[in-house]
RNA sequence: UCCCCGGUAGCUCAAUUGGUAGAGCGAGCGGCUGUUAACCGCUAGGUUGCUGGUUCGAGUCCAGCCCGGGGAGCCA
């Protein structure tokens, strides 16, 4: 007997015999001498009707005890339904019980709505609701879309590490990463912790970012990128951070700024289009349930151009804007959430790249640009910031500082230990080229996707402050 | 970390000036029905987040702590 996922049979032409395996959704009894089961296996949106007929063996003693959650094998044949709903669904000859929910009075995922909230403590069992089964599935399907963006445009897919112990990433607060006893570790003379006795003879840490180490590929490969976890040990408590998190970091050797905005544009742009087509099912219910509009907010934003404006030109918009704004707006000042927020959602009301950012609140390894560029009154950095409606921040990125004295005169300014970048440096002292890249955190590409409001509800097992459960 | 809101049945929420803790959904049982967010009836289900305080009496008022949500900062 043919095994068929729930998604193929909803396909198949009635008459074919099939075995059907998953999770009931729910049964409903006809005293015409039937009952209804609905049963999903995650391949799809859809579960798929099961008639289960009251002449089976086991239909008194089993069937009728089914409930919410069980496991179940059914043997039959596709047939036009009778009811609406659904175009096929299987006439059960015979249906076993794989594994029965114990007690279905407290089953964690019954049959009701529940506010995500809840199911984020119940995090091992939502995976079988409708909305996270959906998230699971677009995040698989963005992942998959990502390498596929990148292996057509001939980059390579490096591993950067997980585990660094270069005291350079500079991105945030970091995890350690330590096999030294915690309660009593090896201490120096003068009393410190002595980290030469730890695991790897110095501190390490999680990442913060695969950048530093993807430029180096990139200085070899031409074009590269990073797909990998990011750990930020902020004490961020926001529906849009997490301590945990998935990076994409292309690098273009001999690229400036325009060719990343360029593709970080066409990427954007490209995943979506095809996550639209892909999983038409699951963004359907988004659209319906989720974010009503969503489909087509997200369509706009693929056929029309992004907007590419000046941080100096930003802030003079900004200087000029009617809107009563509670942080101040001033050349030289990052911008705040709310001004980005006004940006792509009030002025433009699409996504919106800024460029050239002051120095002073840029990363030392951004690329000084000549001055007088865009007619900024100060220093500026090749910098860039992809904001969009609801999410604000969803790509950085710059070009790279490639010229040796340049990029030490910035570690100087900003009082960065040297010798820590001697690796980085050698990039500059052995065949430097300009470059550049970007990062985009995974997660918040599939929260502007399907409309999920916390960051939290798009990754399976969310890491957060005080939050490691599962 | 800061500001605001919340914590009552398995889940979502009610409970008047402090006075015997209730509904819907879910669950169990029964009825009806090719059903599909099914519908109708009955039943079970509670240490009101924790600790202490005020009071004749606290879900309600006070203090501390824990947990959750939203916003801000940090960023992706």
């Amino acid at each position: 007997m043919q095994w068929l996922m729930v998604k193929d049979a909803l396909k198949a032409a009635p008459g074919t015999q099939v075995t059907l395996k998953g999770w009931v959704r729910t049964r409903r009894d006809s005293k015409a001498g039937l009952s209804f089961i609905q049963l999903h296996d995650g391949t799809c949106f859809d579960p798929i009707q099961i008639v289960a007929p009251s002449d089976l063996p086991n239909y008194e003693a089993e069937v009728l005890r089914l409930t919410t959650g069980c496991s179940i094998e059914a043997v039959g044949e596709l047939v036009e339904s009778r009811g609406k709903g659904q175009s096929v669904e299987l006439k059960a000859s015979a249906i076993k019980v794989v594994g029965w929910v114990e007690d279905p009075d407290t089953y964690p995922a019954s049959a009701k709505q529940h506010s995500f909230e809840y199911l984020r403590e119940i995090a091992h069992l939502r995976a079988r609701t409708n909305t996270f089964g959906a998230v699971a599935r677009v995040r698989h399907t963005l992942a998959t879309g990502i390498h596929r963006f990148f292996d057509d445009r001939e980059f390579y897919y490096v591993h950067t590490p997980i585990i660094t112990a270069s005291d350079c990433e500079g991105a945030g607060e970091m995890f350690r990463v330590s096999t030294l006893d915690a309660l009593n570790p090896a201490k120096t003379e003068d009393g410190q912790i002595d980290f030469n006795e730890d695991f790897f003879g110095r501190e390490a840490h999680l990442t913060v970012s695969g950048q530093l180490n993807v430029e180096t590929y990139c200085s070899a490969l031409s074009r590269v990128y990073t797909f990998g976890p990011t750990f930020r040990a902020e004490n961020s408590n926001t529906t849009r951070h997490l301590s945990e998190f998935w990076m994409i970091e292309p690098e273009i050797a001999f690229g400036d700024l325009a060719d990343v905005a360029v593709l970080a544009e066409s990427m954007l742009k490209t995943l979506l289009d095809e996550l639209l087509t892909r999983r038409a099912d699951d963004m359907a219910f988004f659209d319906e349930r989720i974010e009503p509009g969503l489909i087509d907010r997200l369509r706009h934003v693929i056929d029309t151009p992004f907007k590419m404006l000046p941080y100096t030109d930003a802030i003079k918009l900004l200087e000029s804007a009617k809107k009563k704004f509670e942080y101040p707006v001033k050349w030289g000042l990052d911008l705040q959430s709310e001004h980005e927020r006004y940006l792509t959602e009030e002025h433009f009301k699409q996504p919106v790249v800024l460029i050239n950012y002051p120095a002073q609140i840029k990363a030392f390894y951004m690329r000084m640009n000549d001055e007088g560029t865009d007619g900024a009154p100060g220093r500026t950095v090749a910098a860039m910031d992809v904001l969009v409606p609801g999410i604000g921040e969803i790509i950085g990125g710059s070009q790279r500082e490639e010229r040796l004295d340049v990029l030490d005169a910035r570690l100087a300014e900003m009082e960065l230990p040297i010798e820590n970048y001697w690796w980085y440096r050698d990039l500059r002292r052995y065949g430097t080229v300009p470059h550049a890249g970007y990062g985009l955190g995974f997660e918040r590409l599939i929260q502007f996707a399907t409309g999920m409001q916390n960051i939290r509800d798009v990754i399976p097992f969310p890491r957060a402050p005080r939050q490691a459960e599962f």
